[in-house]
DNA sequence: TAGATAAAATACAATAATGTTTGTTTTAAT
DNA sequence: ATTAAAACAAACATTATTGTATTTTATCTA
């Protein structure tokens, strides 16, 4: 019994409100921090009435659960983006340049307005069983389309997936490390030196594996 | 106008009763997040009565504030105690089995209760200035009694401070993403893989860097 | 032992947050 | 033009949370 969605009038407002509060609560996450958000705050930052909100979404829950879909949408895009363009200026080549680029996207794609607001929704959703219910899933759907950007992106790397993903991986933590540690710390690390070790461990092990499939021709 | 404070049955009363409060608070953070505690929740699980809460501590922002201080001591405590027994195991060279076991000390400690606890006020204080006003000291000051720790326990990177300071910062990066990523994630990630990646780069790095202070003598 | 003080419990008041109900406006369909 | 339904707004009731004031209990000291 599969409803046949029109493209009404209704629907289309319904829709842009829908994304107006889910804007509106990531706003929030971002302002104020998950911990003191609250639907009326949420309602005042979408400038809505908060009946106007409850006619959208059933209860707070709703909204947080639908959150965890939109920004890992929108994280998604945002990762995307960034990584294409750095992709686009570096070259196909695994090159000490081109390593550079893809750890200034990710830090970038870190400090995203998006990461930040999801940072909370994950941290939220260690205590918050309805949240991790809905996070898991997505979360894996992410990692998914990821691999799959940096399979059809990097091609220099097919024939070392393995190498590839575990670089990939290290980039991700180290990244993610430093900018979770960013929020207790005024002192900016002297990060410059972690991506060179980075741009280096990468190349090192690129080397290192792609000597052993000519060597073993 | 400093008041002596003598060692009464009063004052030793109120110091187990002010850390039994903190201990609950810390068990508050782990189990219902810092976005669902509350003084009253506090309370309970200090098994106390909210008003002789209330009579050690002024408000629910003293007590969250203090429990920067308890987490970062208790924190503190745990590091050294991990990093000192796996220091002792793996003796004082640096080899793949002593950094092995050096990353599964860390491992630890970001997985421990204080930690885990101490995460939820990292994130907190991103959006709460009174938080974030008694962090940065606290953090800045856990930074410092690390490095004193790091230089005292691994004498082997004497001469190398830059390199060890930089494959310092890569681990602690690295294993706080990985727990952070935990959180969001069921799926175990490969971390054999990475910390094999990790153990290799600080002996490459070692080596190299040892290698240049030889050939400059 | 009586009075003073610290610690803890209880009771009270004010506010904030949520969910629900009811009412109003706007668009769509007949 | 009238009716139905969707979108939104406003008002209400309930509970949760905090902070304060008051009372009780326990310990110390003169």
């Amino acid at each position: 019994m599969k409803q046949e969605k029109r493209e009404t009038w209704q629907s289309r407002k319904s829709d842009t409100t829908r994304i107006a509060v889910l804007e509106a609560a990531t706003q929030c996450y971002i302002k104020i921090g998950y911990a003191n958000t609250t639907v009326t705050k949420i309602a005042e930052e979408a400038q809505l009435s908060r009946g106007a909100m409850m006619y959208h979404f059933d209860d707070v829950q709703a909204i947080i659960v639908a959150s965890v879909g939109y920004l890992t949408e929108k994280r998604l895009e945002e990762y995307e983006a960034l990584l294409v363009k750095a992709e686009r200026q570096a070259g196909g080549r695994v090159t000490e340049e081109s390593l550079e680029m893809t750890i200034n996207a990710l830090w970038k794609f870190f400090h995203s307005r998006y990461h930040i607001a999801y940072q909370e929704l994950i941290v939220a959703a260690r205590t918050d069983e309805s949240i991790a219910k809905v996070m898991h899933p997505a979360q894996q759907e992410f990692d998914k389309r990821i691999a799959e950007h940096i399979r059809s992106h990097f091609p220099a790397w097919q024939g070392v997936e393995e190498v590839r993903e575990t670089i990939t991986e290290l980039y991700f933590y180290a990244l993610q490390g430093v900018s979770f540690f960013s929020l207790s710390t005024n002192k900016q690390p002297k990060i410059k030196r972690l991506f060179s070790l980075l741009v280096k461990t990468a190349l090192n092990e690129y080397a290192d594996a792609t000597a052993d499939i000519k060597e073993a021709n």
